[in-house]
DNA sequence: ACCTGAACACCGTTCAAGT
DNA sequence: ACCTGAACACCGTTCAAGT
């Protein structure tokens, strides 16, 4: 038998791309292992168990999000804005891994790095003290909580939104349910316009 | 052996109760048996399954909010945030329950009368059409999905937010992070803030 | 150094059998 | 009508054994 010879970052992008299609429930380690040819307990070879492989696969997201953000000289707020849709964005598009997000931040580089980025755009916006910590948290929490609660059950989450806007029996709801397009496009809009509301208020409007 | 005649209620509240010092995955049916003195799968003579129970178990905490709220005769404005402020206390008293919250709301008639309060307080303070589903959704997405975040791994949740704060090593963070106390006053001082700037935008200011 | 494969201690759930 | 208890098909993880 050949030897595999396996690295980390096969089994980060393996279970990714299987996560693409999948439910996390469905991401087992036997799966994992058939995805690479390998047993189901080679995976402990690379990582202490099922949380560490979860936790290294959230930090290699959010090493997107630094890529897709490079860290150009550009007003505070335009950076911060720049930065929430883009961890919005790649949320999106990993749905399963992003309502997994773990508070585990402690192993995540990439976490720290991009916190650290939020708080200097912060303080050169002029923030300071605590109010630089309300201000910092409320950003985080409004960003990661909302985009996480709005990805819930994806990817059917925006069918079963119109399905409880069909029954809150108010017109303007039961008429934007008739579209699960229509429900996604308000969800997004409704998201961009609070963090702009929040980013305002810290900052000062901008535009 | 003495007949047992259980009701939905007893699960629903023991297994509630045992959640106060337990983690979700620590509630499993056969603890749940034990916890009524029955068999680990005389749950399923009451409950579909153990999704089918947690979704009445979250529907219960909803009633809880709906009663910590009646529907006085209020101005929209002050309905609407004592009814947020009262789903995040809520959720904070029963943060393994919160954290589990899910998208099925067909089942959940307590969240279906939640929301159809808020659109009618949105209402009477003059939202319509796509600009009151956008209202409801932003305050609906803040206020679970914050909460939620800021929930996350509890008990330990801001021990955790705590150890992170003192990671990022910036004076103001490093300084607050040395009072898990401190930090867990800033997060509610920083969701309220939120809250309100949110409210204030959507159904202009009346403070 | 890395992978295998059997094994362990769990899960949620089903179903025939009891009362 | 409700509960029992064995059983099923899974989990994540451990560990001695292979190469």
């Amino acid at each position: 038998m050949a030897r595999k010879s396996l690295s980390q970052s096969d089994f980060i992008e393996a279970g990714t791309e299987y996560l693409r299609d999948h439910t996390l429930s469905e991401l087992t380690m036997r799966v994992l292992g058939d995805l690479l040819g390998v047993d189901a307990t080679a995976c402990y070879r690379h990582f202490s168990g099922k949380a560490e492989l979860l936790t290294a696969m959230l930090d290699t997201l959010l090493g997107q999000v630094l890529e897709a953000v490079p860290e150009v000289v550009t007003a505070p707020r335009e950076l911060l804005e720049a930065q929430c849709v883009a961890m919005r964005r790649v949320m999106h598009d990993n749905p399963q891994l992003a309502t997994a997000m773990v508070a585990s931040e402690g192993q995540m580089p990439n976490a720290l790095k991009m916190a650290r980025r939020s708080i200097a755009a912060l303080r050169s916006g002029g923030l300071d003290g605590d109010e630089l910590i309300r201000s910092y948290q409320m950003i985080e929490s409004y960003v990661m909580g909302a985009t996480q609660f709005d990805l819930m059950e994806a990817p059917h989450n925006m069918e079963i939104r119109a399905a409880r806007y069909g029954m809150f029996e108010d017109p303007a709801f039961v008429r934007a349910a008739r579209s699960v397009r229509s429900v996604a496009a308000i969800t997004e809009e409704s998201f961009l316009a609070g963090l702009r509301i929040l980013l305002d208020q810290c900052l000062g409007q901008s535009r």
